[in-house]
DNA sequence: AAACCGGGGAA
DNA sequence: TTCCCAGGTTT
């Protein structure tokens, strides 16, 4: 694509009629909103977020009280959103905002990757996001519609996701409307299975388009996958199924690691006791769970 | 660079 | 069933 700048006004008319603005964390953005959301949205889709945000934001509405819960609590309260050591990251990271910068998220690139669970691409959302700097979180969305726009199709990648950002933003400026827009466009319209070209507003100049399906089912298909082992056989359905268990237990409660391989017979894959331990061990270093003795908890 | 970290919804 | 998803950390 040769001339992006000449598509980005196109592609703002488009977001304004088309973008996701009803995002809870669009319609009112702090930094504390934007940071649990960002959070809650890495590998996870929006969709799903959207109902977890506003419980967790009822629950913790400044980062102070993020801070001061139990970080058992916090993990109860991130039931259902999966990767748990994202709460406990952020958790740590309100945690170290309140001792480190006075309660305000920062501003600055390094002091963002500084705190736990945000690289590359968060920061750069909070940048953007939260504070309009310009500054472009390339995610999954953002990439896709880079690489096509600049590249052709993404399989196999012809360039990094820190090339993309730079390419994007050499035309952009102005943080949070082309970062919103640009996600939102591969969001709806350059997906990833099948991208509807002819409504897009940068498809003169792509150099993806039209993109044509069964091509891109054919790149796809090309790609090595790693050998398919049943999810329900995999150490992470299990450690999944594990700490869910532990939410159950009321504050403070454990239940003994005999009684957790009893009741969780069927869903750990005929796992011995001792091989269920051997998880519970890895899920304590990972701070997920606390184990006492022969009783379990959450931490 | 590659492996690991969950879960739900859509195709 | 498989594929995909507002990534980050560890090895």
């Amino acid at each position: 694509m040769q001339d992006f700048s000449a598509s980005v006004r196109g592609l703002l008319r488009w977001h304004t009629r088309h973008g996701r603005s009803d995002l809870p964390w669009r319609r009112r953005r702090t930094a504390y909103r934007t940071l649990v959301s960002e959070f809650m949205a890495q590998q996870t889709q929006v969709g799903r977020v959207v109902q977890k945000f506003n419980a967790f934001m009822a629950r913790y509405p400044t980062v102070g009280a993020l801070a001061a819960g139990p970080r058992a609590e916090v993990l109860r309260a991130w039931r259902g959103l999966g990767y748990n050591a994202r709460a406990i990251r952020l958790h740590a990271a309100a945690t170290m905002v309140m001792t480190l910068h006075r309660g305000r998220i920062p501003r600055d690139a390094r002091a963002l990757r500084a705190l736990p669970g945000v690289g590359p691409y968060t920061a750069a959302a909070i940048r953007a996001f939260a504070y309009d700097l310009d500054d472009l979180p390339v995610d999954v969305n953002i990439g896709r519609v880079l690489h096509r726009a600049f590249f052709g199709l993404e399989h196999p990648p012809k360039a990094s996701l820190a090339k993309l950002a730079a390419l994007g933003l050499q035309h952009a400026g102005g943080g949070y409307r082309i970062a919103s827009a640009l996600m939102d466009l591969g969001a709806a319209l350059c997906t990833a299975r099948k991208p509807l070209c002819g409504r897009c507003p940068l498809r003169r100049g792509c150099a993806a388009a039209p993109v044509d399906a069964l091509e891109l089912d054919a790149l796809r298909a090309a790609r090595k996958r790693p050998a398919a082992i049943p999810f329900k056989e995999t150490a992470r359905h299990a450690r999944g199924r594990i700490v869910d268990r532990l939410r159950a237990l009321a504050p403070r409660e454990r239940i003994s690691l005999l009684d957790l391989h009893y009741e969780l017979r069927d869903e750990l894959a005929q796992r011995s006791l001792e091989q269920m331990r051997v998880l519970v061990d890895a899920l304590q270093r990972d701070g997920l769970v606390l184990l006492q003795g022969e009783d379990v908890s959450l931490p």
